[in-house]
DNA sequence: TATATTTGTGACTGATTAGTCAATCATGAA
DNA sequence: TTCATGATTGACTAATCAGTCACAAATATA
């Protein structure tokens, strides 16, 4: 493993158990098993570390997302699979999804670029305005169908991630709150 | 006003500009015109303050739903008003919402005691019992049914704080809004 | 008025912080 | 073997931090 992916790693941990100020650079190189120097030979401020990690981690969601999407089913196929694997990495990598949402609604959000923001929210975007010109979609605006659809996920992220649910009973319970959710939208 | 309140007050300020750990406790001290000293008087630790401001503000934000909400309206108009009178206190206090967003998902949520955060949510989840009871919501566990709400609030208000509406334009998307989510529902 | 009690002050402290830098190390070419 | 290069190190620093404390001011009691 890089020394880079190392700091990025170890910064990931302490930044969610004991908050971003609340994390010295020094336990992060302590942490990641590096000498506190090398820390800032990759990133040159503590700001640039927590930008950069929240930008990988994104990287990595959209990733996922785009493997677990089907690019030639219809409309509703592909907002599922967007929905439910965007769901579904949440609850594999429970510690990225609550790095995300920390920094969602944190000060820092507003040093990530609006580019950057725009460009992750882009692909889901262009999808919404093709549902509503098809009349899938209700003709609502397409960043508040945006915005109902990605907080529905954190709202089940938190249903769920709250209760011991069996595999099964997961996945039931998904399945159930998309439909809901689709009709909602339709 | 009172020190007390005059140091509440700078701290909720600095907090959502700066962050919890950004925010020194001599910067409060000195934007509530209050010696350094003065607020561990009132506070024994910075944590505290914390904790305390993050119910104080939930108490005002309670109390101001609760005389919001008609108490003999039948189950649709009263969750509705709970609903709508979150949002409208979101959008006159968009500062005060943050900081409860910014300390949600953030670690110091787990310093608040769970017995303080359940009597918070608790009168919610009795309607949403008693509309599933009446046959009138679907029947889904209580605290799914909230979480989807409280989640589609913050959606909401997301999407409208990014907008600049006219007030007219902004109530007829939460009127809509809200009889889509209330349609899903039930 | 005199005394007691509460409330407010800000200089102070030991600990911790982000970031620096001169020295050391590993590697590979000549 | 020698030398050059860039990565790595950790001791170091100036600044900042949360929290303390001896004292002063204000208020209450007698």
């Amino acid at each position: 493993m890089e020394r880079k992916d190392l700091i990025l790693k170890a910064a990931l941990k302490l930044f969610v158990d004991k908050g971003f100020h609340g994390t010295a650079t020094g336990k992060i190189a302590q942490e990641a098993g590096v000498a506190n120097g090398t820390l800032f030979q990759y990133f040159k401020t503590k700001d640039e570390l927590v930008i950069a990690l929240y930008i990988h981690i994104k990287d990595e969601l959209a990733e996922y997302v785009s493997k677990n999407t089907a690019g030639n089913a219809d409309i509703k196929e592909t907002i599922k699979s967007q929905i439910l694997s965007t769901l579904y990495w949440a609850l594999d990598n429970p510690v990225k999804f609550q790095f995300i949402q920390q920094l969602h609604t944190s000060p820092y959000i507003g040093q990530v670029e609006q580019e950057v923001l725009y460009k992750q929210i882009e692909p889901h975007l262009t999808l919404i305005h093709k549902g509503i010109k098809q009349g899938i979609l209700k003709p609502l605006p397409a960043d508040l169908i945006y915005s109902l659809l990605s907080n529905q996920v954190f709202g089940l992220y938190q249903f769920i991630t709250s209760k011991k649910f069996s595999k099964a009973k997961q996945n039931e319970t998904i399945q159930t709150t998309f439909e809901m959710l689709w009709d909602m939208l339709t």
